[in-house]
DNA sequence: ATGAGTCTTGAGACTTTTTATCAAATGAGG
DNA sequence: CCTCATTTGATAAAAAGTCTCAAGACTCAT
C-alpha cells in the first residue's frame, strides 16, 4: 500500500500525498510537471491546491520517492524513483521520452569527475532528437 | 571586429548587440545569465534595457553565436559558441564550471540514438559534484 | 471512539524569470 | 543627410514556483 511507502519515507500519510503518489504510480505518463499532476487530479475530481502539489513533490524529492528533471524548456518534471538511475532520450517534436542506461557512459563519467578531482553527486545526460514516428510525418 | 561577426550571423550591427557580444567575448565568466549580462553592462555604464538583453541573447542563440544551457537551478545561462561542442562538470557549492569533451561518450550517444531510431539534434551531459577546493573547505 | 496538539492543506499574495507591446530612437542605403 | 524599416527601452503581462496563515486533517494517548 502507498500508505507504507509514505511512512517509510518519513512522511505522514495524508490524502493529497496518497493521491499524488498513486497518480505517479499509475499514470500512463512517466514524466509529469507539477501542473500536469494538478490538472490530472482535478480531472479525476480530486480537489487539491496547486501549492500542495508543488510542496508534496518537493517533499517526495527530498525523501527520494521521486526524481526531478529539468528538460530543455526549463520546466521541472518529476518521475517515480525506481532505484535505477537512467538517462533520457527526448523527441523535440512529440515530446516522447525514452529511458536508457549505458554502463560505459556511467563509468566514463566517474573517470572524468576523478580527473578533475570532483566528488560526483549527480549527473544527467539528455539527448534531444526526432523520434522514428516524427521523422516519417515531417519529410 | 565584432561588427563583422554580427553581419555574418545575419544581424544588423547595433550598439546593444555589439556591447553584449563584446562582453561575452571578454568577460572572465564564460557562463552568464541574462541578468548577469544586464548588470555587467550597467556597471560599465552602458545603458541597456533588460528586455533587450533577453531579446539579443535569443537572437544570438538562433544565429548560433551563443549556446544556452539550463543548469540545475532552472536558470538559463549563455556561453559563446566557439564551434566545439563540450559538456559540463559543475560544483554545487561554489558554482565552478569545468568544460570537457570525451570522444567516447560522444560516439556512444550516437550509438544509443541510433538504437532507438532517433535522429539526434542536440545533447548535453551535466555532471554535478563538489570541486577539489570545496571538498577541503567542508570536511 | 475522543479530544489535544501538531502537522498539513488550500487560497491567494508574492517572487522571479522571461516574453510581449508599442512609441521613440537608431542604423543602412540612396 | 533623409527616409524607412528595424531595433530599442520602459512597462505591462505571462509563467513557474514559493510563502503565508487561518482552517482542517492526522496521530496518539486515553
Amino acid at each position: 500500500m502507498e500508505n507504507q511507502e509514505l511512512k517509510k519515507a518519513g512522511l505522514k500519510s495524508t490524502l493529497p500525498r496518497l493521491r499524488i503518489l498513486q497518480l505517479l504510480e499509475h499514470s500512463s505518463q512517466r514524466h509529469m510537471s507539477a501542473e500536469d499532476i494538478y490538472k490530472a487530479l482535478l480531472d479525476i475530481g480530486e480537489d487539491v491546491g496547486l501549492a500542495t502539489v508543488y510542496r508534496v513533490l518537493t517533499q517526495f524529492e527530498t525523501a527520494g520517492l521521486v526524481v526531478r528533471h529539468h528538460f530543455e524548456n526549463g520546466l521541472s518534471v518529476f518521475e517515480l524513483n525506481e532505484g535505477q538511475h537512467h538517462d533520457h532520450l527526448l523527441c523535440i517534436k512529440c515530446g516522447k521520452v525514452v529511458e536508457f542506461l549505458d554502463n560505459f557512459i556511467e563509468k566514463q563519467q566517474c573517470t572524468i569527475a576523478q580527473k578533475y578531482g570532483f566528488e560526483i553527486t549527480e549527473h544527467c545526460l539528455y539527448i534531444y532528437g526526432i523520434c522514428p514516428k516524427c521523422q516519417i510525418k515531417t519529410p
